[in-house]
RNA sequence: GGGGCUGUAGCUCAGUUGGGAGAGCGCUUCGUUCGCAACGAAGAGGUCGUCAGUUCGAUCCUGAUCAGCUCCA
């Protein structure tokens, strides 16, 4: 049987017993921050498990992607070295929700795998959970299993819980015997032998933890089962190994022909032979190839963070182990069209992105090179762990100075070199670093040198262990476990992101304590009392069902509650002749609680009211909601169907916008989106009527576009405008693209690696944008244009004249828009040209004063007056800044012969001083520059420091600078007797 | 979300009690030299990532911010 009729096989199965095949969810769960990846079947359906959702089926079946990376059974590091781990496999299940049990579910089993795929019976066992009476019955009643073949197992093995609290059961599961000749004894199962192992799980859902650790039977009972798809085919298959099923034979070619390299089919029980490095290598790239194509597939990318960095580890594996097959260039892309051919069939979204999965891919591994050709962490073991030590004793006994480093050692194994900078004038000192080591004393790598290699450098510990291995020693590895055991738990349980509070309108400042405020708003019996009637009225009379401080619930609202982005209305309440402003809406459930500027008390219960909805605002969202959508397509479009949201913020003033991609959008692709979001905005498109609660299953035949894979229920709404965006969407919009004006970016940021941030405004908000932009134009314009030099003046004198603004916004300001871009990249030009025409003037003024400045150097050297064998100049001087005051200082001390110079200026009403001492006096360490400047700068208020030769000073008090110029003498004196 | 590291000339980087912004390669000009990574001299090239603060004075200290690398969750 080939894998695709194994897959197929075990659908049909259950779809002739009752169950719905449904899809796998993405393997990037969008709705669930608390995974990583999806790891298990049952994931999509954890809410009806916890009993907040609900299916129209009861019986399900399917095929689920799973990625498992980490994790008490898994590890990164195993993957490939074995014959059946994986970061990526497929997960068979089937389930009842409050529907058959474990009667249905084991005789199904059973059957499946001995009447369908024909597996010998002999070869199977089972296992239950030792209290579970009931199942150990069930399989020696409606099976013909071996009765010795069904075994007891305590918590760990047979009892499954979802968390430390929640829905949870015991479970049963089937192993398979594959020794040669099916002898293994009851020993062996559970034991951890590769060759007896668990091919099924049967999940019995019964009992609910609370918080106390006490079980209390669930009112539905429900089955959830998993059974890992690649061990079957290789089970049904006859391979020992999952790699040499269909699955893989494919990939591992497509790595064969590219590498020039053959796959011995090697199993980890073999003895260690030459191939078994490559055999890995090639097990390695194939499972992690896998694994990157359909992460990628579903919108994941690779990045410093969450899942995105889950993706960088994987592929940086997989690179390394290429070096292995000899790939010294990105080669991992080109395998993708090996998994899309192999899987494409079963999963169509990997032909879809497969042009994008191979460009991410790619690009990630050019960056992999790039840092391994720096490789931080190879230098900074060979540059400051190794030869530091070194270096200070050579330093210090004079063979080499502080300019010398250490070479590149990347392959000089044993041998380490300082070179003098010069390549040309090659002076080198060759040392053999285990001796070197061992004059210092150095036996080991410390815990906390690795640890810092790996963890700021990414070396990994093996390599670390390995060169040290090179030179003769030893890693404290104790320690570096100790310290990455410290890491792990500083960085466990602390804080979950949290929504971030924007500034741009005041209302929203509070926003988080109003989040706060409404738990202990009571609203749970109110279910279906309170309706939002919000998407087509904006007025209504109704009554108040509940208030708590400033808080009110009515029995019918307009007022939309913040949700999907979309921040919650604003307006007012009348009651008789008085008006109560209502400063935000939020949602809690289906409930819609007002915000009050005041407390509620005017508000009793059943009071009737009018609520009316700040309608100028709530158009200005419409128009954003409206606009994001729009927005999301056209992204998708120029950027590709990679692209998906990632965050999104609906305010009346400016939308924003996250989402995933891997660069940093170009100019032209700004330019471009912006344009495609105008030309739909331009047609006018009207928005699709009746889409307002309509089922599920209507609107994903519609093709709309989901954001959090399947927390929506039964009922949706669907926002569509013509063929260019359906979206799944709450949220309320315009009637008509064109109602939205004008669209303008305003911003483009990264959020975090992997994740871009649009900043966009519309309509007036747009034209506001406009006026803004042009009047900064204007003002920097004229700003420049006074500074300019008249030649410059003259080529920008027809851009300071821009056409009026129009007083509407409409797809017309896209030539405004332009147009002021154009200008603005002009002006910048010419004043760009300007300043460097004056930087070259100002260096050639600066030159000829510096120049007739140093000629009057003589006559101060003349007047210089003498304390013993020592000339001292000390003089005020008209220096234009400290640069030049320090090069007149410079002039003074060449021409002085030998000598101390103090001179000093005024820039700025403060005073400067600058001494030199020449280099006779210095190397005589008779007086240090950097001394006498301190003591003359204390008398003008200031201070001051410097090298012996010379020292640069400040002070405040310009008054009492002929005073301290006066002491001088004095103050060199006393430097002089001590 | 929590850490660590990096950002200085076109490139690779150095730069500690806070006080002259540097080296090598590359570039320009002149000279020497026929071959190997030629040599010698002169020169151009810097908002020391950005912004604030401390200071008489900040590449250096403090805070924020941007970009990149890396580990953990």
């Amino acid at each position: 049987m080939t894998s695709a009729e194994i897959r197929n096989s075990f659908l049909k199965f259950f779809e002739e017993r009752g169950h719905t095949i449904i899809s796998s969810s993405p393997v990037v769960p969008y709705d669930d921050p608390t995974l990583l990846f999806a790891n298990a079947g049952m994931n999509q359906f954890k809410d009806v498990f916890l009993g907040n959702g609900k299916r129209s089926y009861k019986r399900a079946a399917n095929t689920q992607k799973c990625i498992r990376v980490s994790g008490k059974h898994n590890d990164l590091e195993e993957v490939g070295r074995d014959t059946y781990h994986h970061t990526f496999f497929e997960m068979l299940g089937n389930w009842s929700f409050g529907d058959y049990y474990k009667k249905e579910a084991i005789a199904w089993a059973w059957e499946l795998l001995t009447k369908v795929w024909g597996l010998p019976k002999n070869r199977l066992w089972a296992t239950v959970y030792k209290d579970d009476q009931e199942a150990e019955q069930l399989w020696k009643t409606v099976t013909d299993i071996d009765p010795s073949h069904v075994l007891r197992f305590g918590e760990k093995d047979n009892f499954w819980e979802m968390g430390e609290t929640g829905p949870c059961g015991p479970c049963s599961e089937i192993h398979i015997d594959r020794t040669l000749d099916g002898t293994a004894t009851a020993e062996m199962v559970n034991a951890g032998i590769p060759e007896v192992m668990e091919i099924w799980n049967l999940v019995f859902i019964q009992y609910n933890r609370d918080e106390t650790g006490k079980l209390t039977p669930l009112p539905a009972r429900h089955v959830d089962t998993g059974m890992g798809f690649e061990r079957v085919c290789a089970v049904l298959q006859n391979e020992k190994s999952n790699y040499n099923t269909d699955l893989f034979t494919p990939i591992i070619e497509s790595i064969e022909v590219l590498a020039d390299k053959k796959y011995s089919r090697t199993l980890p029980s073999d003895p260690r032979s030459v191939w078994t490095d490559i055999d890995t290598a090639i097990r390695v790239i194939a499972d992690h190839t896998r694994m990157l194509s359909f992460a990628i597939a579903d919108g994941a990318v690779p990045s410093n963070e969450g899942r995105g960095y889950v993706l960088k580890q994987v592929l940086n594996r997989a690179a390394r182990f290429g070096r292995i097959l000899n790939f010294h260039e990105p080669f991992i892309y080109k395998i993708v069209d090996a998994v899309v051919k192999t899987m494409g069939d079963a999963y169509p979204e990997l032909v879809q992105k497969q042009t994008i999965i191979k460009h991410i891919i790619q690009t990630e591994e050019e960056r992999f090179s790039k840092t391994e050709m720096n490789n931080l962490g190879l230098d900074y073991f060979y540059r400051n762990i190794v030869g530091e030590p070194i270096r200070k004793v050579l330093i210090q006994n004079g063979t080499i100075d502080r300019n010398w480093r250490v070479d590149d050692l990347k392959s000089n194994g044993n041998t380490i070199i300082f070179l003098s900078p010069t390549i040309y004038s090659p002076n080198e000192v060759k040392l053999t670093i285990s001796e070197e080591l061992k004059r210092l004393n150095i036996v080991s790598i410390t815990g906390e040198d690795t640890f810092k290699l790996y963890t700021t450098y990414g070396l990994q510990t093996e390599t670390t262990q390995s060169l040290a291995k090179d030179i003769g020693l030893s890693v404290d590895i104790e320690k570096f476990n100790e310290l990455m055991e410290k890491q792990k738990e500083s960085s466990r349980g602390i804080g979950r992101p949290n929504d971030d509070i924007s500034n741009r309108e005041l209302i929203h400042f509070s926003e988080a304590t109003r989040k706060d405020e409404i738990k202990s708003f009571e609203v749970d019996d109110l279910e279906n009392k309170s309706t939002f009637c919000g998407y087509d009225t904006l007025e209504i009379e109704t009554q108040v069902l509940r208030t708590q401080e400033n808080m009110v619930v009515l029995a019918k609202t307009p007022f939309f509650g913040e949700s999907g982005g979309q921040i919650g209305d604003r307006g007012k309440i009348f009651i008789q002749n008085k008006i109560i402003e209502i400063i935000d809406t939020q949602r809690k459930g289906n409930i819609n609680i007002h915000f009050l500027r005041t407390l509620a008390t005017d508000l009793k219960e059943d009071t009737c009211i009018k609520a009316q909805v700040d309608k100028e605002r709530r158009l200005s969202i419409q128009r954003n909601h409206s606009a994001t959508h729009l927005l999301h397509n056209a992204l998708r479009r120029i950027l590709g169907t990679h692209v998906h949201q990632a965050g999104s913020l609906v305010a009346p003033d400016y939308l924003r916008f996250d989402f995933a991609h891997f660069a940093k959008l170009s100019d032209q692709e700004l330019a471009d989106i912006e344009s495609l979001v105008n030309e739909k905005i331009k047609e006018n498109i009207p928005r699709t009527p009746g889409l307002n609660n309509i089922p599920f299953e209507e609107a994903n035949k519609l093709g709309a576009l989901m954001f959090f894979g399947d927390k929506y229920g039964d009922f949706v709404n669907v926002i569509q405008f013509g063929d260019f965006s359906i979206e799944f969407c709450g949220g309320t919009h315009v009637n008509n693209t064109g109602e939205i004006g004008y669209f303008k970016i305003c911003e483009e940021s990264s959020v975090a690696s992997g994740t871009r941030r649009i900043v966009a405004v519309t309509g007036t908000y747009a034209l506001d944008y406009l006026i803004k932009q042009k009047q900064e134009f204007e003002a920097g314009y004229n700003f420049a244009f006074n500074q300019l030099e008249e030649i410059f003046k003259s080529q920008i004198k027809d851009i300071k004249e821009l056409p009026p603004i129009p007083n509407q916004a409409s797809p017309e300001l896209a030539s405004y828009f332009t147009q002021l871009h154009k200008n603005k990249i002009i002006l910048q030009k010419v004043i760009e040209q300007d300043n460097e025409e004056k930087k070259k003037r100002e260096k050639e003024i600066a030159k000829s004063r510096l120049k007739s400045l140093s000629g009057s150097m003589d006559e101060l050297i003349a007047s210089a007056v003498t304390i013993g064998d020592i000339k001292l100049v000390a003089a005020k001087v008209s220096a234009a800044s400290i640069d030049e005051l320090k090069n007149l200082g410079d002039s003074l001390r060449s021409k002085l012969g030998s000598g101390v110079g103090l001179l000093a200026c005024v820039i700025e009403d403060k005073v400067q001083l600058v001494c030199v001492v020449t280099d006779d006096l210095v190397a005589a360490k008779i007086i240090e520059a950097g001394k006498v400047v301190g003591s003359i700068a204390k008398i003008v208020g200031g201070g001051g420091g410097g090298r012996a030769h010379m020292a640069t000073a400040g002070g405040k008090d310009v008054s009492k600078l002929d005073e301290a110029l006066a002491q001088t003498k004095s103050v060199v004196e006393s430097f002089l007797r001590k």
